[in-house]
DNA sequence: TACTGTATTAACAATACTGTTAAACATAAA
DNA sequence: TTTATGTTTAACAGTATTGTTAATACAGTA
């Protein structure tokens, strides 16, 4: 044979993380994945025993990336509005290349209590980390008078809904691979962007 | 037999609806519905002659109720920030009614095109209107000096941004049953809620 | 009373899906 | 070339799941 050193094993991977991301664990088969890896559908459970054992290893991958990125997109020391400008871009391009992302890992944290105290204790110090930064940069500038009193944790949710919420809408509006050539997409893309930035940067600030 | 007049058609209807809403389409079983309803599985056949048929029936009246809401909450004249204040909070009420409704509807969408196209026929006149009004609303607003120039789309999309993902973030926070007994569940929505108002309203006026 | 249409049940049929196994095959090292 | 090791295949087993059917019950009605 040609021996394909990994290969089999990563044609899998690859097959299964589209599978799952598009149609999540129940929708998914495994001689579906077989057959877009182009192997033999005894090969899954060669190397992943289980449907389980494999949706894991894409799931936590998956969960990390996201969350992750969240953290570290608003991990830096802020001079506040320049800051919070470049971590809501940030977020919001990385959620661009990933679409379906934000929506599958929601999803099956719902559907499986495990999966989600399994994120919650992955993510709980950094998550506590950056919202302790967060509340201190935040006083500092209402001290300053530039902006009005607000929690992190209200602050971080709001541009997470802003953000995940223009993919999931991209997703109901723009279903198909053709939909994505068109121009509306882009637009719609770079309007949602601007959007976010202004809505919470200028929601933050004090009227007259 | 007891004859149960309609009754065994009406139990079907309310198990599935509560299986397919936790659960989805690919997660909940024909078999798993009968128990639930306390009837013979092949009643489901018998009322609705496949699992499809009885989705579809869940399904739309369920898209119906989300859509046909938020419409309906946006859709009185405007003595602009009162209404859009009471929009906002009759909206998010509505959702905190049924918290899994919008991630069960957003996801069946994205995952079957003919649902999207059903959607969004459905929706498009009244959609349509709903924008022509708030347009104008806006633009008055705007003469006034009020506020800034914002589309009436961008507003919506914003709205629905942070009410829907509120409930998404609640379904992973306090995911059982107990879990929404406690205290923490009832302070997380009225912050929300609060939040919500202030962000959309902050957000549109201008700053010194 | 017998007839008709609807409702119900249990048993069955057909298929889909996950997981197992034994044997074949390829390759590198001895 | 032989052997050891890891990889691949086809065939199968077991179960879950959806869907079908024939027999039966019952209510209303002619």
């Amino acid at each position: 044979m040609e021996q394909k050193a990994g290969n089999t094993e990563r044609l899998i991977l690859e097959a299964a993380e589209k599978l799952f991301m598009e149609k999540g664990y129940n929708g998914t088969k495994t001689m579906d994945i077989a057959k877009n890896a182009g192997v033999n559908h005894a090969m899954i459970h060669y190397y992943f025993r289980t449907k389980e054992n494999l949706f894991s290893r894409i799931f936590e991958q998956k969960a990390a990336q996201l969350l992750g990125f969240f953290v570290e997109a608003f991990n830096e020391d802020y001079p506040f509005f320049e800051k919070l400008k470049t971590g809501i871009e940030t977020h919001f391009d990385f959620l661009s290349q990933t679409p379906e992302l934000p929506l599958f890992v929601l999803n099956e944290i719902i559907k499986d209590k495990n999966r989600r105290n399994y994120i919650f204790n992955k993510i709980r110090p950094a998550g506590e980390e950056i919202l302790k930064r967060m509340t201190k940069a935040i006083a500092e500038e209402v001290c300053k008078g530039t902006i009005r009193p607000t929690k992190a944790g209200d602050l971080l949710m709001n541009i997470a809904s802003l953000n995940v919420f223009a993919f999931v809408a991209l997703q109901v509006l723009f279903s198909s691979d053709e939909d994505r050539q068109q121009e509306g997409y882009i637009k719609f893309l770079e309007e949602r962007r601007k959007n976010n930035v202004e809505l919470i940067i200028n929601g933050l600030k004090i009227k007259n």
